[in-house]
DNA sequence: CCGGCCATGTAAAGCGTTACATGATTTT
DNA sequence: AAAATCATGTAACGCTTTACATGGCCGG
């Protein structure tokens, strides 16, 4: 259920097509919640037949698909704030990587090194996309509305994640005795 | 599929049973793949037919339901070898709680702080229990063996993780002005 | 004029959750 | 004697992924 409101509250800030809800979760500024474009139009038609959303008819503009922009309703709204007063779960773990290394003795060191090397830098690529994400928009935590705020933690939250792994990369850097071809400042791609 | 490897990897350190299986992937020592016990013995019934895994039948003991002990085969090991060489893409995020955040504005402050107490509680617990693995397996982390230093890899992660989880607690009631009713030592029930 | 991005969808298969079900053993 | 834990499953539903499909627009 947690896609439904998690397209709700990009809708609570602003309507949006589902082209453009797609794009905030995916790639860097799917920081909060990943999904794919067929998930997020399904979700986005269930919605609007249950009232929390409703779509702005593209005006028939060209031949082009008619760009539908949703908005979400009062109804919406509710429901949103409903499911923000329940308590809800902690996230489900599952990390493939750590599962790798529980029997990371059946491959060589060369391959678990290889697999260490290409999600750090994968995680130093995200970690610099969400740090010039805060950059960009919440420059001066202290002067923001209780509304940024909220939302710079949740980026924030993005960030001590990215953070967190990139230390544990360098802890098993040291433990195994790796030592990663790419220094620490070097070019991002 | 990632169940499936997750599966193999844990018998592949020794013979197990679906419960034996489910046990590790719920509750504290769940810091790799959480699964419930449905999921796992429909996957282990997967792979017994593919010929990934050999199940000791029963020994009809009793009345009781007999009993499965699995063991990983050589093509079992083979095909969780191959999975680990064969990279693999980082997890999706998927957080509720930043979900939450986002829209945070919908709900009244009270509502947050408590949600936000709530799960920073659940964080907390974890932490310890992982805390005392760490402490019960892993004593001295550079006398350990290979093996050894990849699983208490895969610890020191999921540790890493929850102590970035606490951290960005303690931010969020800088920035939002709550304290947190709970002192930072008090017992854990 | 080709490749990539914009923009929307359908279909099927696979993975995960919830509910239901059974019955023995161990702990309180 | 009741409750919790051990131990294994079936069924249904819902969410996620992957593959397939279409066509316009824009920059090199």
């Amino acid at each position: 259920m947690a896609l439904t409101y998690a397209i709700l509250a990009v809708l609570a800030q602003r309507p949006a097509s589902g082209y453009e809800i797609f794009k905030r979760f995916e790639g860097a500024g799917a920081y909060l919640w990943q999904a794919t474009h067929q998930q997020i139009y399904r979700e986005l038609n269930g919605m609007e037949a249950l009232g929390y959303v409703t779509a702005t008819a593209g005006a028939a503009c060209g031949q082009r698909p008619a760009r539908r922009v949703y908005r979400i309703t009062e109804q919406g709204l509710q429901q949103l704030a409903d499911w923000i007063a329940e308590p809800c779960d902690l996230a489900p773990t599952r990390e493939p990587l750590a599962v790798k290394l529980l029997a990371g003795h059946l491959a060589s060191p060369q391959i678990i090194g290889r697999e260490l090397e290409r999600h750090r830098l994968a995680h130093r690529r995200k970690l610099l996309a969400l740090q010039k994400l805060a950059d960009d928009h919440f420059a001066d935590p202290e002067v923001l509305s209780i509304q940024q705020r909220l939302q710079y933690l949740a980026l924030r939250r993005a960030i001590g994640e990215e953070t967190a792994w990139l230390a544990w990369f360098e802890e098993s850097a040291k433990l195994l005795g790796i030592r990663f071809s790419t220094p620490e400042h070097a070019p991002m791609h």
